[in-house]
Formats: structure tokens, sequence, C-alpha cells
DNA sequence: GCTGTTTAGTGAACGCCGTTTACTTTCGCT
DNA sequence: AGCGAAAGTAAACGGCGTTCACTAAACAGC
């Protein structure tokens, strides 16, 4: 009662349809179609009041961006859980990645938003994910593990192909991570990312309608790269 | 002086300059920063008038984006030519990809443009590219070519992850190439692309500084695929 | 229960945008 | 010289984000 009074309850359901009906636009319309007047009319209200709960359009999208990045971790989560505890860790990344796959597909506009290049005023936020807590970090710490759980157990591919030394120096944050390790992520992600991207931003419209033969492919030769583990750990 | 009469010549000019203004203000504030008020102010005109040269805004910015395509194509082009005619197609392959990234990392918002996901009203554009007139086939089809030469060498490496039965139900327009090179290609193009756009799009900020480590990894495991040729054809 | 304060919401305005329409000027050609 | 096409203007419409002064309602403390 104290914590949450009335007042808050209410304001939190407001800022709740506010960025329900955000959505929907971006899901109509795209990230650039995303406004506040818009918003205003469909709530009955003057866009003026809006600006009690954020204090500009870009705070609302850079929430937005927040929100679904912790919804398709969450979705990974689930499918990566539903293998069980004791699951292979290239088998929860397999499973993860088809469920980013499933989602970005299945909800292009959010995942435009989150996976393109930032709509301007939003730059900041891709700027912030050093930090730990933001949730576009959280979305990546998911993929990372398991591979740390690969490196520990001595079965990540090589990174032969990769200047080791140069990637080490243009990381940010130094030391966190082997560096071995870095570079078979740093591989690896960026090949789904492609695929994935491509396909999102129709820059493969002329030759493929549907990528996931090429989605599949990847995740086919990452299994390959790995070193075969026990049983179980 | 039939051909282009003086009406004609300054009209171009003015569409040239228009253009240009456009351009400026895409590198300064990015592709939604592209406005037709703004060039007309910078020109000293109205608004209106613009539209004696453009339809719309869209028409102006799809316009820009065949300038690019052609531009960042025409840069690719003589750094391969540079390598003389009998070189090596990986050779050719290898220089064409760099010039890529150097001119995107160099042209960061015009690449934005051209390889992100597509401004509305530009959605057409990219729909377009089955047309071989098109500037984004044409762009395409260079590095198409190559990998046309590597396999009728019989040096590309075998596509043995993707699924081609599969991919080939997914394709556009059947026949124009055998499926193990389309397989071979688009693999190899998006994993390029993954490089180049998750750098151009901030997603690798809190990862990495500097791709260029990833990129020529990229560029080495594709050569070290290709199986290797005679000295010379 | 009244009073003072915080909060939510309004209305009008400013300046930006794309686009359309009707009108005027200017240029080129016969 | 005069006619027709092309180029450009002015004004308007509706949309946008944002700010500011103001009102109405809910809350707090006495």
């Amino acid at each position: 009662m104290s914590d949450t009074s009335h007042r808050e309850r209410v304001r939190e359901r407001t800022v709740a349809e506010i960025k329900e009906l955000a959505r929907r636009q971006l899901v109509a319309g795209g990230p650039a179609s995303v406004s506040l007047r818009a918003i205003a009319r469909e709530m009955g209200m003057t866009a003026a009041a809006l600006y009690r709960y954020f204090p500009a359009l870009d705070a609302l999208v850079i929430e937005l961006c927040t929100d679904l990045y912790d919804e398709v971790r969450a979705e990974c989560e689930t499918a990566r859980d539903a293998l069980g505890p004791a699951a292979d860790p290239v088998d929860r990344l397999l499973a993860m990645a088809r469920t980013l796959r499933g989602w970005a597909l299945a909800h292009r506009p959010e995942a435009t938003l989150i996976f393109g290049p930032p709509v301007p005023g939003v730059e900041q936020f891709h700027e912030q994910c050093l930090d730990l807590e933001h949730a576009g970090a959280c979305f990546g710490a998911i993929f990372v593990q398991p591979m740390v759980e690969l490196w520990e157990a001595g079965r990540l591919p090589d990174a032969s192909h990769v200047d080791l030394t140069r990637l080490a120096g243009a990381l940010p944050s130094q030391g966190e991570l082997p560096i071995e390790v870095t570079a078979v992520f740093l591989t690896s992600w960026t090949r789904l990312y492609g695929v994935l991207a491509a396909e999102l931003f129709g820059q493969l419209a002329w030759a493929a309608t549907n990528t996931e033969p090429l989605f599949e492919a990847e995740l086919a030769f990452f299994a390959s790269q790995v070193k075969p583990g026990g049983a179980a750990g």
C-alpha cells in the first residue's frame, strides 16, 4: 500500500498503455511512425500530457527498445531452459539462435528497431551497452555464457583465421573474457547477424525469399566446428 | 546542341545541386533528416519548386540510393581492375570486399541508407532489385562474376552445410546460376554483410571498436576454402 | 474538514515537415 | 513580337515534437 499508492498504480497503467500504443504504431508503420500526437489521439488526450510520462519521444522509443530486448531475451531463455539443465551448450546455442530468428521474423518492425541502425536520438542507447545492466548487454550475455562453457570444456573451435593480437587491441574492455572466446563469439555472432539482418532489411530480396537454409547452414557449420564433449558434465 | 538544349543543361545542373545538398544533409544527420524544405532553403528557393524536379521526397531519396550504389560499385571496380586483367578471382574478390568496407566506413550515413533497413517509402527500391538494370543488382553482379569464374574453374568450395534442395526452393528466379554457386555466394556475402552491418549500425559497440580483424578473418577463411588454381588461366 | 501542495491534463503557440493548388514570371522558339 | 512551356512563388492544409501558462483534481497534514 505504501509502496504502490493509488496514484502510482494508475500512473503505471498509463505508462503501460502509452508503450502499448507506441508498439502498435511501430508494428503498423515502422520505427519512424511512432508519434506522440498519434498516441495521445488514440488515448483521448493531448500530446502535451504525455510529457508527464516521458521527457521526450526519444525516451519513449528507448524504453521500447529495452522492452523488446527483454522480450526476445526471455523467449530465448525459455527455449534454452526447455532443453533441461544438463543440455549441451551447443544445443542451447542452437535453440536460442533459432528462437531469435523466429522472434525477429515474427516481429519484423520491432527487430528492425533494435537490430537496425539507431533511430536519430537513440544512438545513446547502443552506446550505453557497456553497462552490464543494459538490456542489450543482458541479451548478448545469454549467448556468451554457453560459449564460455564450451571454452572451459576445451571444446571451442580455434579462431585460427582471426588475428587475435589485433582483435585484442580493438576491444573496449580488456580481459573480461579470454581473447579466443571473444574471437569465436564475435565471428559466430556476426555470421548469424548477417543472415538475419540481410533478410530483415530486404537486402536479399533479389536473391532469396527465405533465408532459413542459410541460417541453418551457419548453425550446422558452427556445430561441426565445436569439438565433441562427454555425454554429461 | 539539339540533344542538350540550354534549358536541359541548366535543369541537370539544378538536379545535381539538389542531390548534392540532399547528400550533405544525409551525411550531416542521417537518412531521416533529408528534407525538401531544408534543401530549398539552402538553394534560396521554395520547397514547392523542387516538385518540378522530383515528384516527391521519396523519389529523391531513391535516386540518392541509386547514385550511392553506382559510386561504391565504381570504387570496387576500380580496385578490382587495378589488379590487372589476369588477376586471380579470389584476389579480385578480396580487393572489392576491402574497398566496399573502406567506402562504407568512410561514408557511414550513405552506407546506412543503402545497406540498412529501407526508409519508409523506399521499400520499393529493394523490391525492384530483380531488375538487372537496377543499381543494387549491378552492384551485386560484380561480386557474383568472380564467383562464377571460380566455379567454372572447379575451385569453388563445397557448400556442404547448406541444404541445396531447400535453398533452391527459396530463390525468386530459378536456374540463372548453378545452385552451388548461389549457396557459396550467399553464405560468403551474408558473412561479410554481417560484420559490416554490425559495425555500421553500432551493434558491436559493446564488443569491439574496430571490426577489421573480424572482417579480415572472414576474407582469410573464404580464401582458405577456395581450391588453389593454376598460375594463370 | 479544511488548506496548501503536488500531479495530471488542457489549450495555444512556435517552428519544423511534405504536399497541393493557383498564380506569376521567365525563357526559348517560331 | 508573341506564344507556350517551363520554373518558381505564395498560401494553405494537415501532420509532427516541444514548450509554456494555466486549470482541475487528487493527496497530505493539521
